[in-house]
DNA sequence: ACCTGAACACCGTTCAAGT
DNA sequence: ACCTGAACACCGTTCAAGT
């Protein structure tokens, strides 16, 4: 359970210029770097999904050529792998520390976790098939700290901590992805009831028209916790 | 939370040729149809993957031009929805029906549905974003019919139900994806350990190096269970 | 009813070259 | 050290045409 490929850096190494740019003329684009090109990367893909980031529009709009992304950058999948960390820093629980309270540390950062990726749609199902970086790792090592404060057992820590995962990720993709129009979800419960002999009971739990996603995620979430208690 | 796109299905309205075809000659491809175009995407997703699959090769593996593709087929949209509800068939649990074991037939279930999306690692990522077919929408059936039948209210049912998929979904696509060789996941622990102060709590545990994915499943799917069960 | 090739508007990346 | 354009080997799909 791990990273998908090491971190095979690009060429450049990144000297810090100690003195002032060779003054930014006034309409012309900063210079390119490895920040404003993930930034961007962003920025695109907030606007346009998964499919519309391609390297000639990231280029487009760092008013660059295309072939010069590569100077900073392996390839698209590198792009893909730093965008995605870059979206997932997590500030640590409400201001107040309370102690003891395992429970709600652990809901409020996987809570804050799903609306990082909530606010950015495409990195949840993008999550799942790219390497580790270091604010998925945070991410992990705080949860792992505290489960383990909590009292779960050594033997029951990676199962616990990868069944939370699983939540998480499971709900999230959903959610990123089942995101309609209540007409559409009203056409979908329609069509299931025209079948209503095949599917009777999530036809009368109306399961397809369920709409309280935080609500039913809290609860879930819940449940799991629930489980997952040392006793 | 439901379809993606309603089914507009295409052109042809699939007449029974009612005699025998037209004398297959010995060497020659049979005549295109919906279902050879299915069976064969399939064959392509699980030796290519995800990127494997491009109409071009789909139809070269077929013996046609491409553009006949889109006779018997929408677009390619509609063949990765076709491909994903094929490998979903549920068969039911094993021959003797155990009375009252709800628990029993739930797991078997999902762990059924888990190894059928293993078979065909491609459809785990697929299944999120597309529309609910016939054979996913028995297993979300089958599963609300046993949860409810087990006691589970009626106020708690959808939530159960989504909790499982969620769990379920988010362990496969994970299992899926990271599924690596033993030397990559050796090297993403020590460059783990290479960050020790960072993540000393995860690098003890080894949660990387875990590789007891089937045990996993099953014993977080036992808390989430735990959670669920009616008190 | 079913199949076809040419054409369009795209892709990511290699390469050899510029400053 | 950083950026570039031309070129290569691909894509999905529209369209007008064939049988």
């Amino acid at each position: 359970m791990a990273a998908k490929r090491s971190g095979s850096r690009s060429k450049r190494s990144h000297r810090i210029s100690e003195w002032p740019q060779p003054v930014q003329e006034p309409g012309s684009e900063p210079p390119l770097s490895r920040e404003r090109i993930v930034a961007t990367a962003v920025e695109l893909l907030d606007a346009q999904g998964i499919d519309g980031l391609t390297m000639r529009r990231l280029a487009d709009r760092l008013g660059s050529g295309v072939m010069s992304l590569y100077w900073h950058v392996d390839n698209k999948e590198d792009v893909f792998d730093l965008a995605l960390d870059s979206v997932l820093e997590y500030r640590g629980p409400p201001q107040i520390v309370q102690y003891q309270d395992w429970r709600g540390e652990v809901v409020h950062m996987l809570e804050d976790w799903r609306a990082s990726m909530l606010r950015h749609p495409w990195s949840a199902s993008l999550l799942p098939r790219r390497a580790l970086g270091p604010n998925i790792l945070s991410r992990l090592e705080l949860l792992s700290k505290t489960l383990s404060r909590a009292g779960v057992t050594d033997a029951d820590l990676n199962v616990a901590i990868w069944s939370l995962w699983n939540y998480v990720m499971g709900a999230t993709i959903t959610r990123a992805s089942f995101d309609l129009s209540h007409d559409d979800r009203a056409a979908a419960q329609q069509r299931l009831e025209h079948f209503s002999e095949c599917y009777p009971t999530i036809e009368r739990s109306r399961l397809l028209l369920d709409d309280d996603w935080d609500g039913a995620f809290s609860k879930g979430l819940g449940f799991l916790l629930d489980g997952l208690s040392p006793k």
